[in-house]
DNA sequence: GCATATCAATCTGTATACAGCTTGACGGAG
DNA sequence: CTCCGTCAAGCTGTATACAGATTGATATGC
């Protein structure tokens, strides 16, 4: 979306990737001057790039006290995933009744591709890496810019906790069959251009991943404030 | 959302409103020295807020070349539509399953008592008001401030497209009457508790509205570009 | 010992200055 | 007449400076 350009975008993305992965803890304030060093750009550019991050809630700004990041309550994911299920739910019914026959063979087909790899992996970065992708390509064959763009947003606003999740459930050797099989019922329901089913079957993948979000929080405060601890 | 303090929330607050109100043209560039006089304030705040509103979807912009304001295209429209459908059925849905009864006699009783207004209001501007409140109501029942903001952030990006075409539909004298009694209908379905009732027909009244949004966006352009003529 | 008032250090909010780029115009060559 | 190169005016991108607000600490009174 940003350009790979100039000052500012290079600031924007390094503070998004940051605040993603809440190397900024939450609820913690920002100094500007500090930042700015950090980041090798003046207030100026910084400021900017701060101030499209609260719009897209990766951020809060309280007027005369500064950008604080974001909270971490098991509320606000459970937010964020019934958002998720009412933006995916519609992309997969939009890519069943839109997405060319050639895009749905291409969706399969990387489905399969990554098969193996998504059953057997223990790299939670590299699968969960995998599953986001699966569902921004979804939402790609919506059509929608404007759904792609939501789904692009709160997935990287789950991104943090979804990690640590998958990386305890590797952990407690649980392999990630669920996981694939949902992915492959997902792409066949979109595939058999069955909007209704794919809208149904995306709805209850994810909500199904929601139960699981106030356990992910306790999990993801555990680890960022006890980061020296090796979880894979 | 912001608040009604300092400077750059008042240059916020001003420039969302040209934006959605398509004071600035289409795809017409934003000259920043211009228009931090206009609004009496220096460009830094200016560049700050016109961040944000880029972050919104509100404008564009293009490294190097400055803000533009965002196009206004068929297609586009198309997809807030589309995006419509998916985060208002939901809100719809958790409405129904997660208001409080309180809550829900409190909505049957504001559809109630602005239906005479409804009815024969020919002022597109108040009615469009009583048609977002509807909508903005059902968002805060849902419980979920995320969607709540989506909600708000979509309606204020059609809402010019919107106010044309009522504007349109009162001049030629369609009475509003269709819509309010979706409006009534929506209401009961979620009074009743039945979630997937709400969202169908929330998802029918807002793809109704979507299949004149062509026409809609036509309609606007000719306004926008013959601004002195009076439409009501 | 506790609460409160005062103050200094720090940080935010904003204006301004300047460098580099963009763009449109003008003029000349083919 | 058209196309291209050159140039100047204007605009964007960013650094920096400074004023006002905030915060935490220290000291004082009860």
């Amino acid at each position: 979306m940003t350009k790979p350009d100039s000052n500012v975008s290079r600031v924007y993305a390094a503070l998004r990737r940051m605040a993603a992965d809440f190397e900024l803890k939450p609820d913690e304030r920002i100094n500007e001057s500090a930042l700015s060093l950090q980041l090798g750009a003046s207030r100026t550019p910084l400021r900017e790039a701060l101030n499209r991050l609260v719009a897209e809630g990766f951020l809060t700004f309280r007027s005369g006290r500064g950008f604080y990041c974001r909270s971490l309550s098991p509320a606000l994911v459970m937010e964020l995933y019934e958002a998720r299920v009412a933006v995916e739910s519609e992309t997969a019914r939009l890519a069943a009744l839109k997405a060319s026959d050639a895009s749905l063979d291409a969706l399969l087909a990387h489905v399969e591709a990554g098969a193996a790899e998504y059953a057997a992996s223990g790299d939670a970065a590299r699968l969960l890496e995998m599953d986001e992708a699966f569902h921004l390509e979804i939402a790609a064959l919506s059509g929608n810019s404007e759904l792609r763009r939501m789904v692009e947003n709160l997935n990287d606003r789950v991104r943090f906790i979804r990690l640590m999740f998958m990386k305890r459930m590797i952990g407690s050797g649980t392999p990630q069959l669920a996981r694939l099989a949902a992915h492959r019922t997902i792409a066949a329901a979109i595939a058999s251009r069955d909007g209704e089913a794919a809208a149904q079957v995306m709805r209850g993948h994810i909500e199904r991943r929601r139960e699981d979000a106030a356990e992910a929080v306790r999990i993801a405060y555990s680890q960022l404030y006890v980061p020296d601890e090796e979880t894979s």
